[in-house]
DNA sequence: CCTACCGATCGGTAGG
DNA sequence: CCTACCGATCGGTAGG
């Protein structure tokens, strides 16, 4: 029974560790403050793990287990007529579904750009590349306008997606009232229409169909 | 002569603490850090500013400072017939001219989000309404497309910009092999073809073009 | 009385 | 999982 226990605190240190890591940042977080979130001593933490820094890797190994776990949804969305809106719904919906993965990989990068690099080079790379040639065949095709650097439009959309979400209502609260952290809506509509009309080269049909 | 030696000391330690307050946060920061790089003991530092918040409230406010002394160059631009380029390269340049005004940002609104509520209601509130009320008129006359969301767009740009900025070199290293801090010119070129993008009607006029 | 500091140390807390 | 602790460093202040 204890074994079971200790799974369950475990788990349990994870999250509050997930939790107050992605509010208030790596080095302004003590073991004790998440100890007592958990409600166990310091020194029980440290059984589990053994430092802080074991303790941060578990809570971004998880983030990224989870983000790879989703990665067969987002190439089953590539396989749909209608890929581009269907990926970055599933990339919104990871983030949204908790903001503290945004907040994580935002203070990631500004903390440790080096890690970030690391992290970014094997988690992010290998569906950039799918996604880039993809791009790619449909400029040529005219699908997709000329001008767009590939590369450099992901990496915008990433931009896009991790810094509304993680400051969710604090820079978006100039258009929205919202006080709680949920991305208010007209934000990831926005979101949305920007990404497909700086990318599709029929995305001016809305403004046709107003005229 | 001593009171010019001093307000050069006052500048020096503002000039560090703003570096470091970027580079790694405010907690995660301590005031003998500071000290140590501006090359005098920290209780000399605390002569200067009464402790860590004093310290902390008067970087803010040297940068919103001179943000709003940039103000009067947005209105300038934002006379221009180009003014949204124009906007856009203004607010692009203030934040590439010292990186660390986007990192301070970024920061404040994930380690502080009511304080940056505060200074966004302050200091992004007044030119907003003006940029929203001149998107509309633009609507009303045809010349930007009507799916355009005036606030939730302004807040779309302030993400891309202040995002790639801040994290230049690390998100942005998956399209560019920059190892310093500088933001790559083909991501400043796709913030600026993508803001262009998706605000202009007549923005598949470069497709055309290249056809 | 004030300025621009210094060496030493206060009470508490950090990670381990 | 807890009790009993450590070397060090935190922000801030004492007298001079």
């Amino acid at each position: 029974m204890a074994a079971a226990k200790d799974k369950d605190v475990e788990k349990e240190i994870l999250r509050e560790a997930t939790r107050l890591f992605a509010a208030r940042g790596l080095e302004a977080t003590s073991l004790q403050e998440v100890a007592d979130a958990v409600g166990v001593k310091k020194q029980s933490l440290l059984y589990h793990y053994a430092g802080k820094d074991a303790l941060h890797r578990a809570v971004l190994e998880a983030l990224l287990s989870r983000w790879n776990e989703t990665l067969p949804l987002l190439l089953r969305a590539a396989a749909r007529e209608d890929r581009f809106d269907a990926i970055l719904d599933e990339t919104i919906g990871f983030f949204v579904e908790d903001p503290s993965r945004a907040r994580l990989l935002l203070r990631e990068a500004l903390d440790r750009p080096d890690t970030m690099r690391a992290l970014v080079a094997e988690f992010v790379s290998p569906w950039l590349a799918v996604l880039s040639d993809s791009i790619k065949k449909a400029q040529g095709l005219g699908t997709i306008r000329p001008d767009v650097d590939p590369e450099s439009y992901i990496v915008m959309v990433i931009h896009l997606v991790l810094g509304n979400v993680a400051t969710a209502g604090t820079v978006s609260s100039i258009a929205e009232k919202t006080r709680g952290s949920r991305v208010p809506d007209r934000i990831v509509r926005e979101i949305k229409r920007m990404a497909r009309t700086a990318l599709m080269a029929d995305a001016t049909e809305g403004r046709r169909a107003a005229e």
